[in-house]
DNA sequence: AAAACATGTTAGCCAAAGCTAACATTCTAA
DNA sequence: TTAGAATGTTAGCTTTGGCTAACATGTTTT
């Protein structure tokens, strides 16, 4: 089967893939904010991710009907386990990308560039990634002891 | 300036960013095929993104619009010089995130991953990364002489 | 307990970039 | 040279994920 091109819409389609990027970034954040405290709520979530409120109580309804938390108007927004488990995956990849970009020496954005390049990569590049960096970290070592 | 957080939508707002993904496929793919031949039409373009004709009619309007593009009505696709230099650095773009998967041992979808990264990563980390991937294969060479 | 303030929701708009169906143009071959 | 095939365009629909304005609910203060 010969890869082929697509737009990047297309990937996505082609992808059906079950989490948008900005939906990765809502559970990402609620994971964040839980460990801080357990009282989540819409407008927490929404000035951590610069949104304004109702893009926060959308998009929480679409994570609640599909699973990923519960939620009730007015409350607070808690993760089920399916959401947990997903958000903890996504904090690493964050910290496996972050910390190749560190590792790489990039200086400006770090923080965005690790925010739009973590929803780009696969299981599969992200472990490479993590290898590599781990790796990288071994020669910094071995060259600045 | 302390870095925050946005969401995938919000980076691109933020960053009033001229092209879109999209619109850099478009041209990436003009590019390429102008190189093969230099009668691109409509339905090379399409077939090629795996995308259905109008689509590509309405980008080429765009583009045209915008001045990366000529086309006038049932003609054929000539990039423009600023098309021209463009197309050309999404292809190095393009060379650098693929070598550097190549490189890292991606075995699956490597092109479908070149694809989603090439749009992610800015001038910085573009740089680094080709960086490093000379550097690992300078390594290489020495591994395996 | 009522007024004022803070927080959350609803409704409805927008742009991007796909799509299909229907129509227009151009090319080819009888 | 004209009919039919191939190619291209238009119109209009869909989804995603923002936004604002207006309204609803909850909380706090007097």
């Amino acid at each position: 089967m010969k890869e082929e091109f697509y737009t990047s819409k297309g990937y996505k389609i082609k992808n059906e893939e079950v989490l948008s990027s900005s939906m990765e970034d809502y559970i990402e954040m609620i994971y964040r904010l839980s460990q801080e405290s357990d009282e989540v709520r819409v407008s927490d979530l929404s000035s951590a991710l610069n949104v304004q409120p109702p893009s926060t109580t959308k998009m929480i309804k679409r994570l609640a009907k599909e699973n990923y938390v519960i939620y009730e108007r007015y409350g607070c927004i808690k993760l089920t386990e399916k959401g947990r488990n997903i958000g903890s995956k996504l904090l690493e990849r964050h910290r496996i990308i972050f910390e190749f970009l560190e590792c790489l020496g990039v200086k400006e954005n770090i923080l965005e560039q690790t925010e739009i390049i973590e929803h780009a990569v696969n299981d599969e590049v992200l472990s490479k990634i993590d290898e590599l960096t781990k790796f990288l970290k071994g020669c910094d070592k071995s060259l600045s002891p």
